[in-house]
RNA sequence: GGGUCGGUGGCGGAAUGGCAGACGCAGCGGACUUAAAAUCCGCCGAGGCAACUCUUGUGGGUUCGAAUCCCACCCGACCUACCA
């Protein structure tokens, strides 16, 4: 007789003396293979919720698998700390942005230990510590120095009123007013600084054939980089000035019935007649006010203005009209197109409305040339026609010929066009590391020099309700001296968007806060080589589906760019990705608190302990798949710990009372491999079990049970027989008897006998 | 419109070409108990007295044999979307 299963007891217990021995401490032993576990650093919200616990189990476990099968396994924690709701929070309580991000991790910290997880505490990064953001300054630094970084005006949100930027999700309602003051909020454009991540737009497409991640992931990156094959072709306005287009369908060019501007485009003005100036400056006025997402929404109706002007077709010297409308973008292609409407859905919906004309220029798959009641866009079947030279043209592989064309007449050119803009990294904000940049009145724009990194932020810094970054008002902050020339000069106020601070956490993690305290260089290695060269790159990486496109495309880019830096020699950062499913509330819907529907996974570890709150979401369903916490199917994993807890320490409830002495070494052996099997999902209750067994040293740091198979061997085994696919009856035999015996016994039984009755054997599984 | 994943008992799910429904939840019966909880044992897709028959969203196909492979369709979830 002993103790119930007390989960409480144990589980503290555990996890004190695992810290104080050290036994999830990294090791760095060359005989062993590395695996790198790593699962996306949490944001510091305050609370640790279900979605965490799901994220964070099943990595475990992964990890303590590994480690039980023989590998060296590194797998850290730590926060990616900077971001706006800490300031929202500053702004409301007037408290520092800081004091709440680092109240709210030691409370997760807390909430973290309570799962067992085997991290490596030694190695927590906290991306909103200046050791950190003093890297995220160096690279910002490097990229800088290597072009990849670069100035350049953007439009931003602003309020007029508030006179201040304003980020996307303060920007509220169909007509886009100010969160705070209401009102409509304007473009504008600022100086902002920018990486070039579309240099490497090819190459993160490509690239994606040598990583193992989720095809999902795969899909959305691969339409958010959106490569597109096509031609350049140059158009002629009346005045004379080149109007250039992007097209995929030069073969449509003959097709072309007018021409459409984005409304920001830069000949706009210059096109427009003295007639339509005032209802295209109302357009303008109109469209500067949607950002690009707003002028994107599919269902809403085209609008556009004509401008009065006219430009050249180059390929049949037709004088066509131009339009500006706002489905034609200014951040893709070149900001202006050639309408097609007889061969684009968008185009022939815009010259409906506006009764412009369609002309046919490709055959339907049958050959018809008749009127369009739709536009027919199809690439593979039809013919050229109304085209000059290149009527009767078959249009597969058309393109391709008129490209040719078009190059040899000095028309066009090939040309390929991308989705993916360059990453805005300048935020208009306090929480975030500082871009480490000084605008000097002699020398311009001067870097931070590397040796005076980390650009520090103000422990003083001063809310103000305007909303504007608290950097602008605090001087010691703004007003500095030139690096270069010693005269007055001021910091750059912006700060990193985050994203570029999660960017590099994997290699953060690696010896954490290198350098601490000591002047950087240009040529410094950040992080410790040896270290690098033994863990990198991640093996495994583990996160929400969520960062499909902006987080993991960033961090992608940011090992290409320190790979062309020398810094890294690999191509990309993890190997392998896993995205973990979504746990939903009772109801099968996503938890929230307007439902009510939202579990709290410490009332769980409460009642029922750590290890079967583990256990639960092990085996909820397939881990990608995730589905609705089960208030009642949590009982069966805790069931099946208090009954593993009888069997091995001997509670007579549980207690096999036919068991012969004889088989006690069984018994033991048996007891022993559960142990280490249950290890990796019940950390806590198989270390409690595995050392009220007799052991003495960490369930842990044991190996995997290896089963002896030649012992496992079955003396008989049953043989189905199957009459026209269905089961007849069964054979018991001894394994590896011979085919033909087994086709003769199979024939022979009853059952099959009769079922063959008056029948031949056509074919048989010939084994 | 495009992409990805999915559809199997009352429920979560197993089985990836060879005994469909492992395991768990719920339910039913029994043991223990004055009683209940807990625990333990048994039953648990549908029909049929039985032999058997039917059953993995629907319809076809391949195969000795299909939840699994192929074709067409229906339904659902998530992501994405005026990208020229």
């Amino acid at each position: 007789m002993s103790e119930r299963y007390n989960p409480a007891a144990i589980e503290t217990k555990w996890q004190t003396v695992w810290e104080e021995q050290g036994i999830d401490k990294t090791q760095m032993d060359e005989g062993k293979p590395k695996w790198y576990a790593l699962t996306m650093l949490p944001y510091p919200s305050g609370d640790l919720h279900t979605g965490h616990w799901y994220a964070y189990t099943p990595s475990d476990a992964a990890a303590r698998f590994k480690r039980m099968h023989g590998y060296n396994v590194f797998f850290p924690i730590g926060f990616d700390a900077f971001g706006l709701p800490a300031e929202n929070a500053a702004i409301k309580r007037g408290a520092h942005p800081a004091q709440w991000t680092w109240a709210n991790i030691a409370r997760m910290r807390t909430q973290l230990r309570r799962m067992g997880a085997m991290w490596a505490w030694d190695s927590e990064a906290v991306s909103a510590d200046p050791e950190y953001y003093k890297w995220s300054q160096w690279f910002f630094r490097k990229f800088y120095d290597a072009g990849i970084a670069y100035r350049e005006y953007a439009p931003v949100d602003w309020c007029p009123t508030c006179n201040t930027t304003l980020a996307r999700e303060q920007v509220w309602g169909d007509d886009r007013h100010c969160e705070r003051c209401g009102t409509p909020v304007i473009k504008k454009n600022l100086e902002q600084w920018k990486f070039r991540i579309t240099n490497y737009a090819d190459e993160l497409l490509d690239d994606m054939a040598q990583i193992d991640w989720p095809e999902r992931v795969k899909g959305d990156a691969d339409q958010w980089i959106g490569r597109s094959i096509g031609a350049e072709v140059t158009f002629h306005t009346e005045q004379g000035d080149p109007l250039v287009i992007f097209t995929t369908r030069p073969d449509t060019l003959w097709g072309a019935t007018f021409m459409v501007l984005a409304p920001e485009h830069a000949l706009v003005d210059s096109v427009t007649t003295v007639e339509y100036r005032s209802a295209v400056a109302a357009y303008k006025a109109q469209a500067a006010r949607m950002d690009e997402i707003e002028r994107g929404a599919a269902d809403k109706e085209k609008t556009g203005v004509f401008t009065g002007g006219f430009a050249r077709n180059p390929v049949n010297g037709e004088m066509i009209p131009i339009w500006i409308a706002d489905y034609v973008m200014m951040g893709y292609g070149t900001g202006a197109i050639m309408a097609v409407p007889a061969h684009d859905e968008r185009d022939f919906a815009f010259a409906t409305k506006y009764q412009l004309p369609i002309r046919r220029v490709i055959t339907g798959p049958d050959g018809a040339t008749g009127p369009l009641a739709e536009a027919y866009a199809g690439k593979e079947d039809g013919a050229m026609i109304n085209s000059g030279p290149f009527d009767g043209t078959p249009v597969e592989g058309a393109v391709t010929k008129v490209i040719q064309w078009l190059e040899e007449k000095n028309l066009g050119v090939g040309a390929v066009n991308y989705r993916l803009r360059d990453w805005l990294i300048s935020r208009q904000r306090m929480w975030g590391a500082p871009i480490p940049i000084i605008y000097c009145p002699t020398c311009g724009v001067v870097p931070v020099p590397y040796e005076e990194l980390p650009v520090l932020l103000p422990d003083d810094a001063e809310f103000r309700p305007t909303g504007e970054s608290p950097l602008k008002y605090h001087e010691g902050f703004r007003y500095v001296k030139c690096p270069t020339c010693g005269g007055d000069a001021e910091r750059e106020t912006d700060t990193m968007d985050t994203f570029m601070c999660s960017s590099w956490y994997q290699y953060a993690d690696v010896s954490l806060y290198w350098k601490k305290g000591e002047p950087l260089k240009a040529d410094d290695l950040p992080w410790d080589k040896e270290k690098g060269d033994y863990w990198l790159p991640v093996d495994q990486y583990t996160g929400g589906i969520e960062h499909a496109t902006m987080h993991l495309l960033y961090t992608r880019f940011f090992t290409k760019a320190l790979r062309d830096l020398g810094v890294v020699n690999f191509d990309e950062p993890m190997q392998r990705l896993f995205n973990q499913g979504m746990i939903l509330g009772p109801d099968g819907e996503k938890m929230s608190k307007s439902r009510g529907n939202v579990i709290n996974p410490d009332e769980f570890v409460d009642r029922y302990g750590a290890d079967t709150v583990r256990g639960y979401l092990m085996f909820i369903g397939p881990w990608d798949m995730g589905g609705p916490w089960d208030m009642n199917a949590i009982e069966g994993v805790h069931r099946f710990l208090h009954r593993v807890w009888g069997v091995v320490t001997d509670d007579p409830q549980m207690t096999n009372p036919t068991l012969d002495p004889n088989i006690t070494p069984v018994w033991n052996q048996a007891i022993r491999s559960l142990l280490l099997m249950m290890a990796p999902i019940f950390p806590h209750i198989s270390e409690e079990l595995w050392h009220v067994e007799g052991n003495t040293s960490s369930v842990h740091l044991q190996r995997w049970p290896e089963a002896d198979l030649e012992k496992a061997q079955e003396d008989e085994v049953v043989v189905v027989v199957q009459v026209n696919g269905k089961v007849r009856d069964k054979l018991t035999v001894a394994p590896g008897t011979d085919a033909t015996v087994l086709r003769k016994q199979a024939l022979a039984l009853e059952n099959v006998t009769r079922w063959m009755a008056g029948k031949q054997v056509q074919r048989d599984c010939g084994a």
